[in-house]
DNA sequence: CTCCGGTGGTAAACTAACTTTACCAGACTT
DNA sequence: AAGTCTGGTAAAGTTAGTTTACCACCGGAG
């Protein structure tokens, strides 16, 4: 065996990637809020000790990602990241960046248990159809090993609980997050599905999540809720963490001396 | 208040730090192991997509740091480590890698377990009279609020009882492992110190842990080890997510608009 | 209204970092 | 002893980043 495949290319990060990094680093843990104007560029290359011209290439990759808006004359500014036309910057920013991802699940549990108790409170009738409409749906692409369908059943799942808690602002709140996180749930489902039997344990615990609603059992629906979201946090970091040892061990394989 | 504490000078990694941080990284994580030799200095830049004198300077730095050596005409080799010369190295090399620090816990929790388990067996009269010594000095510092020498105490308490083992081959590497973490464990016991009564629980967690082998009850002793281990690494997560979290915070204060 | 100081927008010349290329010197194989 | 591996060194060429200067737009003061 040779030791090849042990050295990966190494690029060094450039300077703009590094103040990229930084400006979303501050707007994706909140320090920096929507609206908020940003130092001149004059002073913030000051302040980052970087020329202009390349904290301007820095500016406009961020513009670009849809983070900063900048107007002539005036500034730039942190751009409406609740506000429908950005949420697939925030996504990708949340995608970029793994503490923010997992500050985002901390929120999330909180909604979604709200949500879930909400729903098993006043859920319709119409209501209760669907969600079991949907959970057959569920059922049924799992025992096909339709992954596509069976992710959008768990989203449609999730959708329909919001929809049923008939709260106007958390339906347009978490309408909003689910928008933004569609497609992250693709990219997430396919990791988490990576890891052992997580698949099945999603299944059952979207079905008890919709049951629970269904039956209008409060603190069933909130616990499962809640608890689902801690199962999918715990089953990122395994994963994370299983990925990492994977990819050491592989290393180890090769050298196998 | 203004923005400009906010935003933090932004230094990018040179091409040659790159490299260093990916050898080391797989020196520290084990997949490198010492003696081994590296491939060629040209194999190795086009393996990494790098230029032959940037490799070269990556290399000075990392056999300046003890971490290679390198022969005229023969080739580059990973240092001895376990060697008591090559000891600064991997501390530096751990300080430098959080990872692999709490890989080296992992790795510390065994140990000291095993340890505490013979010394509880066999623990000769003068080997008991010495641990209960330190003992007495270990609260006696304590008491005086004597940092530095309740450092001491701490480190001589796990050498002692390692002594009390009994066990030659464990006294050398524990020996090799005490005398590489020594500077390492102020710098770690300052950080831990930081965090709430952490203090005084080390400071049970260690008579407990002395008296346990005293009294020759080998599972409290190992209880007693392996627990202690566990507060340290737990602290240590700890200690760190809240420095993340208050140095955010801080920023946050900043903007307060 | 005009003017002025702030802002972003752009381009040129300059400097430092990095790459490429070449050649030298020690050590092992044949 | 020759050939070819290895590290050691230096020069020229290329790319990335800095400095400096000037232009265009906006909002408020006179």
């Amino acid at each position: 065996m040779n030791t090849k495949a042990i050295f990966e290319p190494v690029g060094h990060e450039s300077l703009a990637e590094a103040v990229v990094a930084q400006v979303e680093d501050l707007i994706a843990s909140g320090i920096l809020k929507q609206g908020r104007k940003l130092p001149s560029e004059r002073d913030l290359a000051e302040m980052l000790r970087v020329s202009r011209p390349k904290l301007r290439e820095a500016l406009q990759v961020l513009e670009e990602r849809g983070l900063v808006a900048t107007q002539h004359g005036e500034g730039t500014f942190v751009a409406a990241l609740t506000g429908q036309a950005m949420m697939p910057a925030l996504l990708a920013l949340y995608e970029r960046h793994e503490p923010a991802f997992f500050d985002y699940l901390e929120y999330r549990r909180e909604q979604e248990g709200f949500a879930a108790r909400l729903a098993a409170r006043r859920a319709t009738k119409a209501d209760k159809e669907r969600i079991a409409e949907i959970l057959d749906e569920n059922e049924r692409a799992w025992q096909e090993q339709d992954a596509k369908a069976s992710q959008e059943a768990d989203f449609a799942l999730h959708s329909a609980i919001v929809d049923a808690s008939q709260n106007a602002t958390l339906i347009h709140m978490m309408a909003s997050i689910y928008e933004l996180t569609r497609k992250g749930v693709f990219y997430n489902r396919d990791f988490l599905r990576t890891i052992d039997g997580t698949g099945e344990k999603l299944l059952q615990q979207h079905l008890e999540l919709g049951r629970a609603v269904i039956d209008g059992d409060e603190e069933r629906a909130e616990k499962a809720a809640t608890e689902h979201i801690d199962f999918v946090e715990k089953s990122f970091k395994l994963g994370i963490e299983q990925r990492r040892r994977e990819a050491m061990a592989e290393k180890r394989r090769i050298l196998s001396r």
